[in-house]
DNA sequence: CTGAAAGCGCTTACAG
DNA sequence: CTGAAAGCGCTTACAG
């Protein structure tokens, strides 16, 4: 089913399909023709091949969003918050990492798409210097970066201001830090605005995760009474989901959070509000943060932004139960 | 950067730069040429524009997973899993819905893109209607519908009777279902069969999503304390997510899991472990579910498989906290 | 208001 | 071993 066969079934020249079937037919064709045209395109389910129009015209109709981590819920909530954004001008597409490839491999794939533009959220400077000058980019999170693209901060700052007032106002001076990987700029910037709060912070090993398990988990769990034995009272994660897999090895552990250890996540998750007990976390806005990110590709597209363009959206600390006033040592 | 620049740098034509390129010039062309225009590929950063490439050859080398919910991290395990088995032959995308638009218009644009084929998980009737016969298309979870494409489905009812065995076992006669929307097949199954082995079901209104704050959610708070006067121990829920937030709102009702309700779900979601309690739940593999259903969407590419080709993957009960002996009304 | 023609960037017989 | 040419399915000036 191409435009050929909807133009001779119609009786017009492929033109006049393009111009109806594109919406662009009024004052060049015909009331009666466009109907007539629009009437068979319906009847034999005409699709414009989206490849051809995309090689004909230079522009692909699509965006993609690149994430860190394909199944952290996190980022489907900002892919989500994008593809409203984009609304029916850009088809947003989130390509499915194999897991035998490595990063770069991704990315010339998705390069050769020759995409509209894209959306990356969280990338290590390395990978965001593999992308080529002149396709638009928006940068999500990825704080060091700024300047080299127009990008979406968190003010993981604030964030973790009013955490570190929370968490003393509870009475924790002993706290550790569980870090994860890859060294992305934002897991960099959380390291440093928590340790530029707590002089003696704790920090160890970083997981990639410890929601699987994994040899990771062994060693997250193995290392938790240690830690305790050195007096610490509080755990800070570097995101939700390593937070989950905290709490889980202190229960296993016969520790009670928050009664023993209070334990804090970053990015508020949609789950850990149904965590038990509900995790104390330092709060992103992900919806918006797509949201944000995708209006600034559009403006780049169409020449209206600049390079330095930056935003910097609000954090906010959400107190649930996995925070208590600290255990005093016996 | 096109191929001409490619050609015109190493002196070559651009048939040569294309046999090169794709790998198949052994035999066609003098290694030295070869080398050469590798060379200046590496040098100039070329990459094949994917659209043009997939006007000339009819192939566009890339398939979409389309699933009923972007953020249930059950597909994003099963896109994981059959982007492992595509390897390197076709990426797998992620189409983001857009929230403003319908199922319909998602579909229109994925099929623009004339893909190579399409894994479609849990559809609905209509939804699966809605897509052309020549597309290759593998149907995951969708236990009605076998025999119109080939399909990978799961063995509900054994899942089912393992979980009905525990339940009996463990002094649960009066047992609730909360049921989900959209109506796809696996709902319907999964109520099917349960309703098979609980004659009084206790069955109520169905919920897209009580993980997420809602009218729904306040709906199915209310009707909990309901449901537990009229002597209901155990409450099964449609998925894992309906489950987390079942049992959240038993914990602000005062009612503990499992002491005073059981709770139960399906589809083993990648957090169910670390909740507290654990989930039990109805467990499906969900990475051997994308791995297969590519598998079969190769075959149905290559030809060498017809439509009425049928899989079915084993499910299994896994017990964990949150379920136990049943109360005893007082 | 309508259509013929050129061109987008590739691949693939085909001829040499 | 190499290149000229046709064709994939569109869109868009351009001429009428």
């Amino acid at each position: 089913m191409r435009a050929a066969d909807v133009a001779a079934a119609a009786a017009v020249s492929e033109s006049t399909v393009s111009l109806v079937v594109n919406g662009k037919w009024e004052g060049r064709v015909a009331e009666a023709t466009a109907e007539r045209v629009l009437a068979i395109v319906e009847r034999l389910g005409y699709v414009v091949h989206e490849s051809a129009r995309h090689l004909a015209t230079g522009t692909s109709g699509a965006i993609a969003i690149i994430a860190p981590a394909f199944t952290n819920p996190f980022y489907s909530k900002v892919s989500l918050g994008a593809a409203a954004r984009l609304g029916g001008r850009f088809q947003l597409v989130f390509p499915v990492p194999d897991r035998n490839d490595d990063h770069r491999t991704m990315l010339a794939r998705v390069l050769a798409m020759r995409l509209d533009g894209a959306i990356i959220a969280s990338p290590t400077r390395v990978e965001l210097a593999a992308v080529p000058d002149d396709l638009p980019v928006v940068v999500l999170d990825a704080p060091d970066l700024a300047g080299v693209r127009p990008s979406v901060n968190l003010d993981v700052g604030s964030g973790v201001s009013a955490l570190s007032a929370h968490l003393r106002h509870l009475g924790h001076e002993m706290v550790a830090y569980l870090d994860g990987t890859p060294e992305t700029a934002t897991l960099t910037a959380r390291r440093a605005a928590l340790a530029g709060e707590f002089a003696g912070l704790v920090l160890h090993d970083r997981f990639a995760t410890v929601v699987e398990p994994s040899a990771a988990w062994e060693r997250a769990v193995a290392m938790l009474p240690d830690i305790v034995a050195r007096g610490v009272t509080a755990v800070v994660c570097c995101t939700d989901q390593h937070a989950y897999g905290v709490m889980r090895a202190l229960r296993e552990l016969g520790l009670r959070v928050p009664h023993d250890v209070s334990v804090v996540g970053f990015d508020d998750q949609p789950l850990s509000a149904f965590m038990s007990p509900a995790l104390t976390t330092v709060s992103f806005p992900a919806s918006e943060l797509g949201e944000v990110g995708a209006g600034l590709l559009i403006d780049l597209i169409e020449g209206r932004a600049t390079p330095a363009l930056q935003r910097v959206l609000p954090a906010s600390l959400v107190v649930r139960g996995s925070t208590a006033v600290a255990r005093t040592r016996p």
